[in-house]
DNA sequence: GCGACAG
DNA sequence: ATCTTGTCGC
């Protein structure tokens, strides 16, 4: 029989309607963004002249998910050491998330397992608790403003760094401009590029962190921090293309999530 | 209509 | 995100 819908029927599982609450959740969060420095620590790059904190425990966090069961995921948080950009802490989550992957909406799907693993560690008064958390995934770089890397570090009032591996075309950005623009700069030895948008909205940087790859990374401020700063860290990171928070989150939680399928086909 | 759409 | 080994080059 044919449906005949004058009245909406089936609301509450209208995907239009879901985006719709989600958007209106991001934009209340949003309120609670800090977009400048506000953290008790600073860099050790001049002498260390006091006993005042110093950057040393940076947090990275990640999932990776399983080919045959896309809802099947590990979640990880690794800290690093800045110095020695050693793994000093890890932890890690096997899940089954029931939230689909929508762009713009990533955090709804991500971040309830790694709030819960930063909780784990807060809660237990960790002593590498870290005062720092890299994303993988965008902070402001977002067509709301609101990445994945913003809605972690407000909810966990923590300062956050967004961390892209692919461009998210918002504001009018596009790769190739920004490829465009990357390879103008080479003559310059500049190796970053500014991410203005059309409205002429400074959204973060296309940066090329090593000389052998061509890809760029897009870094976006998350929380709690200023782009001037989220740059600096991430060159401080960057031992290969990603900042090594990220990659090391991304190697350990695959490598958990193959562990634990093969434990579990036997 | 077409292309784009973080992970 | 995931499918995937070796291989070319610094």
């Amino acid at each position: 029989m044919k449906k005949i819908s004058h009245a909406p029927v089936e609301s509450s599982s209208s995907s239009s309607t879901q985006h719709k609450i989600w958007g209106e959740e991001q934009d209340e969060l949003k309120q609670k963004l800090i977009a400048e420095d506000d953290f008790p620590w600073r860099l050790a790059t001049t002498a260390t002249s006091d006993q005042e904190e110093v950057l040393k425990y940076v947090g990275g966090v990640d999932l990776s998910y399983s080919k045959e069961d896309p809802s099947m995921a590990c979640g990880i948080l690794v800290v690093l050491d800045l110095h020695t950009l050693q793994v000093v802490y890890e932890d890690f989550s096997i899940v089954t998330l029931s939230v689909p992957y929508v762009p713009g909406f990533l955090a709804f799907r991500e971040a309830p397992v790694l709030l819960e693993l930063l909780e784990k560690m807060r809660t237990t008064a960790n002593p590498f608790y870290p005062q720092l958390l890299m994303v993988d995934g965008n902070g402001i770089l977002h067509p709301r403003g609101f990445g994945l890397a913003c809605h972690l570090g407000t909810l966990a009032n923590l300062p956050t760094i967004g961390i892209g591996k692919n461009l998210h075309h918002v504001d009018g950005l596009t790769l190739s401009s920004v490829r465009q623009l990357l390879k103008a700069k080479e003559d310059y030895s500049e190796n970053f590029i500014t991410l203005t948008g059309s409205s002429g909205r400074i959204w973060g940087v296309a940066v090329r962190t090593t000389g052998g790859s061509l890809k760029p990374i897009f870094i976006s401020i998350g929380h709690r921090i200023s782009l001037d700063t989220a740059i600096r860290i991430v060159n401080m990171t960057c031992k290969y293309r990603v900042p090594e928070p990220i990659r090391q989150a991304d190697i350990r939680s695959r490598e958990y999530l193959r562990k634990h399928q093969t434990r579990m086909s036997k």
